[in-house]
DNA sequence: AACCAGGCGCATA
DNA sequence: TATGCGCATGGT
């Protein structure tokens, strides 16, 4: 069923209710995206897409952007949350499967996010043989050095272009070690164009990766990150230490065919769900 | 004090 | 094609 939305406003706050399927609980502290944090009154915050946005959930169906207008949601926030895709009917097809039930019994609401391609390559190249808390410093320092400050003290995530004019040497305060090539290589292939990350969207899965894995320290592992969350590929399927880990212990003749099509968010749910409930 | 972390490049066979 | 090691750094 698709949402339809009912809409709030209390001085410059957007209340949007009727929204399917979103717990920001899950969706912004489950390894997909780096920047988000809770503040002092429980609010989740971060800059996104060049701007400070704050958000916060009242009840399952019901969240306040902060700041926010009707048309910034519309053009915007829905995308970034993937809300005209129907959740409720992917998910309900994972249930004849064992596992993949029980994930999204106890996880509801997980959704794979439309994050900024550039940004989402970045990080995902930040994260190898790299571990969440450490992964989010680095994203930290990279944004405090070489992106731009906001009006409240915050920093945006710096564009290809400007990190494309840097030398891996210039990176070390970001303390990224042998990562810091690998992110100055992808910003100027980025930036130069020779990897278009618009054309990428549109290209089929294969193809897709196969330009991704020109960068420098860009592998299939980082390579189906950014497509699943920077590129709306909703099939591609990262296999980390904990997928692989679902994949021999579950499924070692593959993932079920309800999964086919969306496998993306199908390793998103057992992939937090191994991570957190560590039992079978 | 070793070992690990949402890997990848490179050498070796 | 398939393994194994080094890579920078910080947390446990």
């Amino acid at each position: 069923m698709a949402n339809i939305f009912t809409f709030e406003n209390n001085n410059c706050n957007l209340t949007v209710k009727n929204i399917h399927c979103l717990n920001l609980d899950y969706t912004l502290d489950c390894g997909q995206s780096f920047r988000w944090e809770k503040n002092n009154v429980d609010h989740w915050c971060a800059v996104v897409n060049g701007k400070y946005a704050e958000i916060s959930q009242e009840a399952s169906d019901t969240i306040t952007f902060y700041n926010c207008t009707k048309s910034e949601f519309n053009n915007f926030w829905t995308n970034y949350f993937d809300l005209n895709r129907d959740y409720d009917e992917i998910l309900n097809c994972y249930k004849e499967d064992k596992y993949l039930s029980r994930a999204i019994n106890e996880y509801y609401g997980i959704r794979i996010l439309n994050q900024d391609s550039w940004e989402a390559l970045c990080s995902f190249i930040i994260s190898q043989n790299n571990n969440i808390p450490r992964i989010k410093s680095i994203i930290d320092r990279l944004c405090e050095n070489y992106g731009d400050k906001l009006p409240n003290g915050t920093y945006s995530f710096p564009s290809a272009e400007r990190l494309a004019k840097l030398s891996p040497e210039d990176l070390s305060p970001i303390r990224a070690g042998f990562r810091n090539k690998y992110i100055i290589d992808a910003a100027r292939k980025v930036a130069s164009g020779e990897v278009d990350l618009e054309a990428i969207k549109k290209l089929p899965l294969d193809k897709a990766e196969a330009e991704l894995l020109k960068i420098k320290g860009v592998g299939p592992k980082v390579a189906q990150c950014a497509l699943l969350y920077g590129c709306s590929k909703v099939d591609a399927f990262p296999i980390d230490v904990w997928v692989k880990r679902i994949i021999s212990e579950l499924y070692p003749s593959g993932l079920p065919k309800c999964a086919c099509g969306t496998k993306g968010i199908a390793q998103q749910y057992l992939f937090h769900w191994r991570r957190n409930t560590n039992s079978i």
